[in-house]
DNA sequence: TATGAATGAGTTTTCATTCAT
DNA sequence: GATGAATGAAAACTCATTCAT
């Protein structure tokens, strides 16, 4: 009766690796010596260090949908919602912060076949939320801003308040609610998004 | 009579190399070759590769921090000074492109120490901005908020713009201002500000 | 009641496996899984994979050898002896076309120690024939020759007739008689001899 | 002034131990340091193992057919002929055991596509000297046979000849003209295919 | 000074073998 | 007995670095 299936023990492993080293730096023996495993195992598993890759990430990413799309289910205004996406972000780069620095930040040093592959994945969620800032200003919540341009702050507003959490070595353990750079992530996040808001309303 | 030294001729082509694909990836010969020498020239340049990785930053930066201090000359308000440091920080973008996805951009998953390094590159650029930002607030041209937050707020709005520029591939050939992706960039940044700027105001 | 024990399944497995892949190429997951076993299985009846090798080696000799023996049973002459021989490794390689290649094939490059081994049985099989041979000589049914060098000449003629039976894919699975390369094997061998037992004559 | 290049060199090393191992057996560290270079050296002329492997087999090839077409180059007997080819075959086992066993060695056990391009050589070895019986056949010389057949029988015959010479260990050695087994190698070679060419006459 | 051939440490990947179930 | 998940030794291959020219 384990807690974790093996595929979830070599996937977080890797994500700490590979968040701290890069991909190509990361080795595949401490990936497996980090998931308690021999190295062998991991190519029980996957088939070559660059599937475990593409599949970390895209379970990562899918994790990652899922927890924001969780906090969307309740009706909100557009400023609720968008504010349920950042809180979202800043909950996942708290609980999975190695995770977190290979897919929430948008700019990665990947190998280029990942960096577009990232850089979809950033052109889906701006449309989402321009779609969210273009219905805000229909109904009057915000002033009429090019919703596309405004997306774009959003997010790197979003990205530069959880900056500091993702450089912290602690990421790495999992549980980092006790570095002081997650400390009140959550307010500061909603802090700096106050700026934002205040920019997009009257 | 040659226009670049040696030296610059391998920094621009280790910039591109590593730019495209990372410092692990990059080859010394790649490098040497895209610099029109042979790969034992680069040695008697540089110790090491890394070496040649950390005086190129070291350089790139040093350029950076030049264009934004020639902007910064002519005494400006708190508003104008803000806007050249991010018409500096596109037009950097613009012109060297590979060089800016190593260094302008704050969240390149790098080698650990140079992650510390441009994180702390990042938080001397924060308190200036902090600074300015304060300064604005005491003289009344924004409105009171935590100066250190909205210099964050600044430079993840700043870099959001220039993100798309960064993922053309017509970075590395050094003169990107044909791309589409850098198509007005300058009045893209000063659009995105604007909704910073109102987000101060008041 | 199963027709087959445990051993001869694999045998003929890893025969198939072996003859396709070489000794080194072969992989103990395929022989198993031809054989319709677990990996493990095979090490409850052989200790190693060059054991299972060498195992298989032996039982197919001696099943060869059987089948030599069978068709010499009843006196004959010189050349129905010889012819006998002929017709007998013929059989095998049509009917056990895995196998022959490994076996029969004077010349397979094996690992050292299997050369050596397969190097002694020919020298046996040289002998007996060549015994054969000096009787023939002897009795007036062939003309003086050198015959240990006539020998040599005669499994030559043999193994080149069979080669191109060796050579067909359907060798693998067993039952090879509607190749066109086994069409008329046997007589094709015949004719071929004809030619050697003219050498032999007057 | 080195008397071999550098591929020579690894040609050589690399028809020895392929020759004594097998390719999978085979280790690129062993063929350099037989060689007597760096196992990173291997790589700066042939770009894997088996690219080396195949040009190997090319190389040896050609060095074959070239000994071949030497000894046809004056017109003769086609009985003259098959023994020029016989002496040739001869004298390539004895110079370059090695590479002999893996080429003139009809047999071997190599990956499939080697065993195939192998077999295609032999093909085309089939009919040239099928054409040269089918002639003797013609002018008096032979009386009438199969060709094709014939020169299968031939073929074995010369092999099975050379088969001790491929056998002895100091083949490796290049010159291994002291070996017992090579001993009178060609007069044997003479000696054995009188009983072939008796069998081809009347 | 400039070069690139040579090198071997280090990495990915395979697979014979073991052993708990 | 039978199994297959786990393992790590071994092998192909890459590339930073050296050094003779």
């Amino acid at each position: 009766m384990r807690e974790k299936t093996k595929s979830a023990q070599i996937f977080e492993a890797a994500a700490g690796v590979f968040a701290e080293k890069g991909f190509h730096a990361a080795t595949v023996e401490e990936i497996a010596s980090r998931a308690g495993i021999g190295k062998g195992t991991v190519y029980e598993y996957f088939p070559s260090k660059e599937a475990l890759f593409r599949a970390m990430l895209k379970a990562g990413m899918q994790s990652y949908l899922a927890a924001v799309r969780e906090r969307l289910k309740r009706p909100a205004s557009a400023r609720g919602a968008l504010e349920q996406i950042a809180l979202a972000h800043a909950c996942f780069v708290r609980e999975k912060g190695a995770l977190a620095r290979l897919i929430a930040d948008e700019q990665g040093c990947l190998a280029p076949w990942a960096r577009e592959w990232v850089f979809r994945m950033r052109e889906r969620k701006l449309e989402a939320i321009a779609k969210l800032i273009a219905r805000g200003a229909e109904q009057g919540e915000f002033r009429p801003v090019n919703p596309r341009l405004a997306a774009e702050v959003f997010l790197g507003v979003v990205g530069a308040i959880c900056l500091p959490a993702l450089f912290t070595r602690e990421c790495a353990s999992g549980r980092g609610s006790g570095s002081p750079a997650h400390a009140g992530l959550e307010s500061r996040m909603l802090e700096g998004l106050k700026i934002f808001f205040h920019g997009l309303t009257k």
